[in-house]
RNA sequence: GGCGAUAUAGCUCAGUUGGUUAGAGCACGGGAUUCAUAACCCCGGGGUCGGUGGUUCAAAUCCACCUAUCGCCA
């Protein structure tokens, strides 16, 4: 087995939320993969970032009342917390928004327009006057121009499915002020990626890609390439265009390089060469998991780049399918959108290691987090088959043997079709195939089990004389748990590590070469792995339905007017409400919308004119609390003067609503 | 709307270039066992392979249409 070097990324978590569990099955895939890698002997180098650019990262800081800069760096705190207590390990995790970022991009840039990749003119796009930004559709709503079905983007209906232009949208507004839209003219900069049609033609179908993504990229590549828009405008969270003040790169097109300038980072870090990696002639092998919804950046606009700026690119791109939840797309009202961090709350990370593994294939395929599924397949395939193997032997080697292995294998070659096994297993895991390598190990679980079933070890613990051959049949069961321990150890690290304790070996590398373990002592045997509870399941379906309620959409269109400049509270404690009883009320002759009311404010009773008529009889609010502005100056109108205001909500017509206290208070109290 | 993927046992999934009675794990039923975290071992029931039509000596597999689910449309 010759050594090779392998660059590795995961693709970079967007710093807007938190990580779930869809998001894990990319970083646990990757994760398994890149142990196993390294469990083989190569170097493999993992590499991962926070996304960090944007204009919801923006928005988001905003509404925090915080940088972007701050968020940032508490969002990629927690991520790295989450990925961590997952068993996930990077060789480094960086930051989009970071030096060496801006320095890639910049050259990456440079080196396309220098070689005529871009291109720059004026496009029209809408504009909120308002917040004075562009927006992008996502940040346009209105009527579908087709069905008339409201709040829809500005990119399709949701309803009917049509596509259109935001301008198209009827009663457009913007999401962020409300207010409508205006167009406005700006430049901006272009990626021309059908410069690269030729050799995307190639690269598509060099088996740099799996089959099936490979032929969806072909659908693309037959319509013709367009170019790509990688500039935005200020205000935008991102790297400045070197040669154009005011203009922003796109965050597609830094969030890529992010996966260089994490590796640079590093690199700086352990003095490792950069170029070996990603210099045009590298040998080293570079390989990217990516979710299959962000094929296209990956496998065209991504090997473009770095083609037209002279880097090599990718030996390959793994993409995967998504996580449903119990056969359905996660849902956060039925509690399936959860966070990594509420499982971890709940449950062992292990489970979900194994479980993922256990479904995971080399195709882009959806896989489903079934719960009774999970529970059965982590306590049936880990508890009951592997674990139990160790369990059942210990307690023979250490009461009759004082924890010390037999002196001879009474077994080679069932020890020896174990490790044969190493080759499949490997192979398996080498195309990603993980659902069929946990099948591999797990046969090799039951034929261990059955081996023992066959020995009868409890039977000859009751037989004089046959001591040694009790100790070799339950060392030949230690043994072979240790080979599958050696197989499951990319999947459940933690379990692998705690059984090498038991074990008392070193951290065991791939065996292709393993002996068993000969005169050999062992540590007691406490239990390694629990079993899924039932109860735990259901604590983090609650919990993350809870999730829900404390974490309210930030950005809705608005329905209401923008809420008035901020005031302090000088401004507010001039304002004297009052709690006033409608004493009287009755029509004004001659006015088509008053009602005059006399209200009881404690100490006076006062005239009060109030534009309420259509909504109120006046029957029907007399005798009525509410509250009045009591030292509003007095107002001279057409049919008398009124000396105060009743507070009412509601657009108007016969939607004015009256606002009243609660039961309790009485006329004159003041409201603070 | 266009395009793509998927549809196999109660559940989760295998089924290589079309070729005997369609497989596995879990669940379920029966038996055996008691060393082991009620684990393990043996046996069994259960599927008109989403639907309809076609090609073929032969279709889960190839073709057409339909239905459902998921995704993509830069």
């Amino acid at each position: 087995m010759s050594k090779r070097t392998l660059l590795v990324t995961s693709a970079l978590p967007y710093a807007n939320g938190p990580i779930h569990l869809g998001h894990l099955v990319e970083y646990l895939q990757t994760d398994i993969w890149v142990r196993f890698q390294k469990q083989r002997g190569h170097v493999c180098y993992y590499v991962c970032a926070d996304d960090t650019h944007g204009t919801p990262i923006m928005l988001r800081a905003i509404s925090e009342g915080i940088s972007p800069e701050a968020l940032i760096a508490k969002v990629g705190k927690e991520h790295l917390a989450d990925f961590t207590e997952f068993g996930i390990v990077f060789d480094n995790y960086h930051s989009t928004h970071s030096p060496e970022n801006q320095a890639l991009s910049r050259l990456i840039y440079e080196r396309l327009r220098d070689g005529g990749h871009i291109n720059s003119r004026s496009i029209t796009q809408a504009y909120d006057p308002v917040k004075e930004m562009f927006l992008s559709d996502r940040f346009i709503k209105g009527e579908c121009p087709k069905c008339g079905a409201a709040d829809q983007y500005g990119d399709s209906c949701e309803a009917c499915g049509a596509t259109y232009s935001p301008t198209d949208l009827k009663n457009a507004v913007s999401v962020l002020s409300g207010e409508k839209p205006i167009t406005k003219d700006s430049v901006h900069y272009f990626f021309n990626l059908a410069n690269f049609s030729d050799m995307l033609q190639d690269w598509t179908t060099a088996g740099h890609l799996q089959p099936e993504v490979s032929n969806k990229l072909k659908e693309w590549l037959e319509q013709g390439l367009k170019e790509w828009d990688i500039s935005r405008d200020a205000p935008y969270f991102g790297f400045e265009i070197p040669d154009a003040p005011g203009k922003y790169f796109y965050v597609w097109l830094d969030a890529p390089i992010g996966y260089m300038a994490s590796f640079k980072n590093l690199c700086d870090k352990q003095g490792l060469d950069f170029d070996a990696f990603w210099a045009k002639d590298s040998n080293a092998e570079l390989y990217h998991f990516i979710g299959k919804d962000i094929i296209y950046f990956h496998a065209l606009f991504w090997p473009a780049m770095l083609k037209g700026a002279n880097f090599r690119t990718p030996s390959a791109i793994f993409a995967h399918g998504f996580l449903t939840v119990n056969g359905e797309k996660m849902s956060k009202s039925r509690g399936t959108f959860i966070k990594a961090r509420t499982y971890l709350e709940h449950l062992n990370p292990e489970y979900l290691r194994y479980y993922f593994a256990a479904k995971l294939s080399a195709g882009v395929d959806d896989i489903d987090l079934n719960f009774d599924d999970f529970s059965q397949r982590v306590n049936a395939d880990l508890v009951g088959k592997v674990v139990n193997i160790a369990s059942r032997c210990s307690s023979f080697i250490h009461k009759r043997f004082e924890g010390q292995l037999s002196d001879v294998c009474s077994e080679p070659e069932l020890f020896q079709q174990f490790v044969d096994a190493n080759q499949t297993i490997a192979e398996f895991y080498e195309s990603r195939e993980f659902g069929k390598a946990m099948r591999e190990i797990m046969a090799l679980a039951d034929k261990a089990n059955q081996y023992i079933d066959e020995k009868k070890p409890w039977l000859m613990a009751k037989v004089e004389g046959q001591e040694r051959e009790l100790q070799q049949v339950c060392s030949m069961g230690i043994n072979l748990f240790r080979l599958l321990m050696a197989y499951l150890k990319p999947v459940i690290p933690v379990l692998a590590t705690e059984a090498e304790k038991f074990l008392a070996i070193e951290s065991q590398p791939w065996p292709v070469t393993a002996t068993p373990l000969i005169k050999h002592a062992i540590n007691p045997f406490e239990a390694l792995m629990t079993r899924v509870e039932a109860d735990k399941i259901q604590a983090i379906v609650d919990a993350s339905k809870e999730n829900l309620q404390a974490t309210a959409p930030t950005v809705k269109a608005k329905q209401f007017e923008p809420i008035a400049p901020t005031i302090e509270f000088d401004d507010f404690a001039k304002i004297d409400l009052r709690i006033a009883k409608i004493i009287k009320a009755e029509h004004v002759e001659g006015a088509e919308k008053l009602l005059q009311l006399t209200v009881d404010i404690g100490d006076e009773t006062r005239n009060i004119l109030a534009g309420i008529k259509s909504a109120y009889a006046p029957e029907a609010l007399e005798g009525k609390l509410t509250l009045v502005i009591a030292n509003l100056a007095p107002r001279k109108m057409r049919f008398g003067l009124s000396e105060g205001m009743v507070l009412a909500a509601g657009p108007g017509g016969k939607d004015i609503w009256v606002l009243s206290p609660d039961e309790g208070a009485t006329a004159g109290m003041r409201v603070k």
